[in-house]
DNA sequence: GGGGAAGCTGAGGGGTAAGCTCCATTTGTT
DNA sequence: AACAAATGGAGCTTACCCCTCAGCTTCCCC
């Protein structure tokens, strides 16, 4: 009967308080940071820091660490999956097909966060499902036009992103685009003719054993 | 005086009793075993019980769980630093590399304790500079031999490893040996030629399910 | 400007995990 | 038989992280 009440049940749920409202971008925002620079291994405690909230206020907006990580990350898991319809309009199957394996990669080291959720269980299905047919097509003219080696497969495309994102995340504190060297070396793998690109500068050795030593920090 | 603390003086440590032993060799080979299966990860307490004995009894042998790990892996890493010595006899130094490439990574994949000592941070130090050098040899033979392309170097190498052992890493429960197909792959891009090699049999559907399922199992 | 709902805080609960210790008890040796 | 060596495994310590809640603050509407 009340006024409140009917107010309710008609425009969806009650809007934020102002600085609710702020927070919760705040929030989002400082999720976008920390996961993109530390993976979803990030904490919610550094979420909340870095917006500058507590970490109640965190919980009071997202139930779960999982819905905020979702929240966050929706914009870019969207704009990965439409990657693979983007490369079909490329001159080339192999031009789309390369591009779409730089950009995705691209967005992988960029986002660390990203790469987790990308490459892990639940989002894979999602964003997986979606992604294979265009490559999977993309994946057949190549080899119809003799670029790409015939005995390759749509389903060796997860593989590849692991092999070259996990350099790009062990690399990056010292050497951040090393990954692009070794993506290189994969495409040309994947070639079916002779030419072979540019490996672009070679690591140092201090960059190698600082890269190392970063591996497997436990023990 | 006594003659008992005259023996301790000749003959080093005093000798463990017969049980001792028994369990000490017990205790040395259940490590292999559970290093190789689960890498560093794994737990004292499961090798304890793999070995049929209890965690005290580890302890009392090995003072931390880095002193077992050595002890039961230093055979297997001086295998693997003289793999590059045995490189060198090959008759091309691009046999030579390949070989080396795919021996390391066979036993990477086939022990990743042994992994997780090679590239992780001290023994590294150790192995890789003795193997630097023969390794270095080899990538100048055969860039001489006109083989192996130009731009790649040495350093490299780690790089590549921890490459292919990720993806043996997480393929093994599954498919395990996936990763020779992307070796493969690897090797066909260092190729300075036009040649390629044979990816073997492809991955099915549901063997990159399952993969990419028990990727990041958190969250 | 005041009443009250909405929002905020952060210490702490609860859970997990792993390395390692300690001592009552058992076992091997002489 | 006597004694030192060896054993087992509960539990201590440390560390980490997700999430809750009671008490306090801020904002909004009337």
């Amino acid at each position: 009967m009340a006024v409140t009440e009917m107010g309710s049940a008609s425009g969806g749920p009650r809007p934020l308080r102002r600085d609710a409202e702020l927070n919760r971008r705040r929030i989002i925002e400082a999720a976008r940071e920390v996961f993109a620079a530390r993976g979803l291994a990030a904490t919610l405690d550094d979420v909340a820091h870095r917006a500058g909230v507590g970490i109640g206020t965190v919980y009071r907006r997202f139930p779960t660490k999982e819905a905020l990580v979702e929240v966050a990350l929706e914009d870019r898991l969207e704009e990965l999956a439409g990657l693979a319809e983007t490369a079909l309009l490329a001159p080339t199957a192999w031009e789309g097909l390369t591009t779409f394996f730089c950009r995705i990669t691209d967005m992988h080291a960029a986002d660390r966060g990203l790469r987790d959720v990308a490459l892990g269980t639940h989002q894979l299905a999602r964003v997986g499902k979606r992604m294979r047919p265009p490559v999977q097509r993309l994946v057949e003219r190549a080899q119809a036009e003799g670029t790409l080696r015939a005995d390759f497969n749509v389903h060796d495309v997860p593989l590849l992103m692991l092999m070259v994102s996990e350099v790009a995340y062990n690399s990056e504190p010292f050497h951040p685009d090393a990954y692009v060297r070794y993506r290189q070396l994969l495409l040309d793998g994947l070639r079916a003719g002779p030419a072979t690109g540019d490996l672009g500068e070679p690591l140092t050795l201090p960059d190698v054993n600082a890269i190392v030593d970063s591996w497997l920090p436990n023990c």
